[in-house]
DNA sequence: TGTAACCTTATAGTGAGGTAGAGTGTTGTA
DNA sequence: TACAACACTCTACCTCACTATAAGGTTACA
């Protein structure tokens, strides 16, 4: 198989899959005498793992290790838990994020309805001036 | 006030002020004869907008708007509105997507605890066999 | 034999939101 | 007057996950 076939089996761009090799998500394949790439049919599978596990929203670089762990001789069940753990309670954290935004956005939008057209919006106001309770930073300090 | 003093002020990096500058979000402040920024206190309220605008989660190009709305001789209010609802949906999204990649995680997990540790680990499995119901390719086709 | 459709590499660009550094000029204080 | 601590501009770099292009080599088929 071609790139161009592991491309159409799978869905993925040609370019995608040099650049998934390339970043060592892919395994190095066997090349013909002009140079060209060939795979079997685990490249599918394996290609289509990346593909589900970047569904599922863990990075590259995330993939990198599921597949390193996968790769084991002994895959070690409890580590892929600990890492699936890890993973919502980091995709946690970012729906509660999300939900104090929402929730901050919910208040300003109630202030600005129950306001005087006349009177400056609201809205920008508390921006311009209050020390509402806004979350101030991204609490993102934990990557990886 | 110099830029360094503004800095102070709001806590926000030098070049980064520098580079709110460019992007339209500060006004262009007048210079000393030998090209210093001086700001005034009205610089600092702005700053601190666009700060709080961030912590909400505006993306620069958002609070470029909202700014733009505030800057008007007339604010309006209905304006202002229409485009926090827009984000409180867009942060809604967002939201969902994340809620279904821990939904499925949890899946995963369940499914793992309940193995043998013998057997090969069911998350790798999923992944590489299945067609399990994992959201396959991010919904974002709506930027701006 | 021509040519279309494939393959190869390398490099650069995208967007978002900055950060870092080089090279140079200015200001304030000892 | 020396010098540290500021300021200036400009350019390049960072992450992430690709995408696009250039410039060339190979394969399949009419």
């Amino acid at each position: 198989m071609t790139i161009g076939a592991l491309s159409e089996a799978v869905g993925t761009e040609r370019q995608t899959i040099r650049y998934y090799e390339k970043m060592g998500l892919l395994r190095t394949p066997p090349r013909t005498e002009s140079g060209y790439r060939i795979y079997d049919d685990g490249a599918i599978t394996r290609l289509r793992f990346v593909k589900r596990a970047k569904g599922i929203g863990f990075t590259l670089s995330e993939i990198k290790t599921l597949l390193a762990l996968s790769d084991g001789t002994l895959c070690h069940c409890s580590e892929v838990q600990d890492f699936v753990k890890a993973k919502r309670l980091k995709v946690d954290e970012q729906i509660k994020y999300l939900m104090s935004i929402k929730q901050t956005l919910d208040e300003l939008d109630t202030q600005c309805q129950s306001s005087d057209t006349f009177d400056p919006c609201p809205l920008l106001e508390i921006l311009m001036n209050d020390d509402h309770n806004i979350p101030h930073e991204r609490l993102e300090e934990e990557t990886s």
